[in-house]
DNA sequence: AAGTGGTCTAGACCACCCT
DNA sequence: GGGTGGTCTAGACCACTTA
């Protein structure tokens, strides 16, 4: 029966991997949106001209990755970043006990600028403007992070114009510029509280706080952001769970 | 043809879950050593009565999680926590450029004592003793971090003989006595270093520094040590990946 | 040359969700 | 009741490692 093996096994890509590579970037593209419901498996086999159980081992490392959502009877459907549950992906910081403390916006402010070096060298030499956002967020009432964050303007470009955005800002991206962001390094250190810094966060000039560095990346992994943060370290702290297999 | 399907579909536990967890235990246990070859998929599947494709399933999910290691025409290995190389699976700490520092041991001392409530409340109450294994560790030729790690006495009898220990600490917990940690949970905080900190470092009291708390569970989800760490900033920072999925 | 895992296909039954 | 993904099986060809 199975005699018609087409063995064209020659290719450096398997055949999964071609159409995860497809689905995600019709994904990124925006031809499916966050939300719309796929075609079923054997449809998409069909399309691309191979198994059903071909697209399955595509769809379920999508599923893997956080891009998919499937269930039986409903279907595959593309994740939506939206609610406010799902923005915390990356959000790190927990109190004491382990509960993610909830980072409550306080004020907000967007300047439109030259980029500097260190943003060129992040956000790409072509970049000539940059949208830098600034907000403080609090914690039952106490300011505890500083928040500067830098863009490419041409690729959110309006973004001044929804001020306030909302508090979760990827949701928003996604949404509003198509913007993705699926990856973030992120890399943490121990700083004394500068001037300015500490009059945001309402301590002493030289209080120990939390300094992060983040570069994120959208599904066609460029850095499409750069953040810099400031974390008073006295009711949360940075937390993180490390596998074997995460190199 | 296929018409013997038992339609033993009852079980809450997928076959390919139950395989999995079968054969995760043979590697808790010490049964299947780290390095060794496992019985190719059908040997497998034969032995566990099912399907060669099921073992394979469970096997990947393995390999994932990266605890073996499979190639054609070698087969699938036990993974060794072993070498240098492996052993950074949880050290965080990278330069200015993204290189891992490499953390050579300078000094090491070793005492067993009672453990204290926090001692406790991580490794069992059941604990009657605590190991402490103190180190410093440096990077060309400066201190840079201090550490303090406990363990259930019980669970490391003898550790003491062989101070001191290898540099990689879990690959000699693997080896000798088959404690294989998998997983950590790790706090990040900004603090100003204590004395007894700052002396070790070779830096001035009040310095901010970089200090971490970490709870290490081996291949059965047990917490298996507590670890304090403190690091000096000037010339490395603790960096993560994050990604979508990872909740 | 033999044996392994990697890829791909085809088809079965099931639980579940929706209308 | 029709359709979806979840599970499971069976069998094919391939590239690679090892000896």
């Amino acid at each position: 029966m199975a005699k018609t093996r087409q063995s064209t096994q020659l290719q450096p890509q398997p055949l999964y991997k071609k159409a995860e590579l497809e689905m995600t970037g019709r994904i990124a593209s925006g031809r499916w949106k966050a939300g719309s419901i796929l075609p079923n498996e054997f449809a998409l086999a069909e399309e691309f001209g191979i198994s059903q159980g071909t697209v399955r081992k595509a769809l379920m490392a999508m599923e893997a990755r956080g891009l998919l959502s499937r269930a039986p009877g409903r279907g595959t459907m593309v994740c939506r970043t939206t609610p406010e549950e799902s923005l915390y992906a990356f959000f790190r910081l927990r109190d004491a006990e382990g509960a993610m403390v909830v980072p409550v916006l306080r004020t907000e402010s967007i300047e439109i600028g030259e980029p500097t070096e260190a943003e060129r060298a992040v956000l790409g030499q072509k970049c000539a403007r940059v949208a830098r956002l600034y907000r403080v967020r609090e914690n039952e009432g106490r300011p505890f992070v500083l928040e500067h964050m830098s863009f490419d303007a041409a690729r959110i470009e309006g973004v001044a114009d929804d001020s306030p955005l909302p508090s979760s800002l990827y949701p928003y991206l996604h949404d509003r510029f198509g913007m993705f962001i699926v990856k973030v390094h992120e890399e943490v250190t121990a700083d004394v509280a500068p001037e300015d810094v500490a009059q945001a966060l309402e301590i002493a000039p030289g209080t120990p706080v939390l300094r992060t560095k983040r570069i994120a990346h959208d599904l066609s992994d460029r850095a499409v952001e750069l953040r810099q943060s400031w974390y008073r370290t006295d009711f949360a702290s940075y937390q993180v769970e490390l596998s074997r297999s995460d190199s």
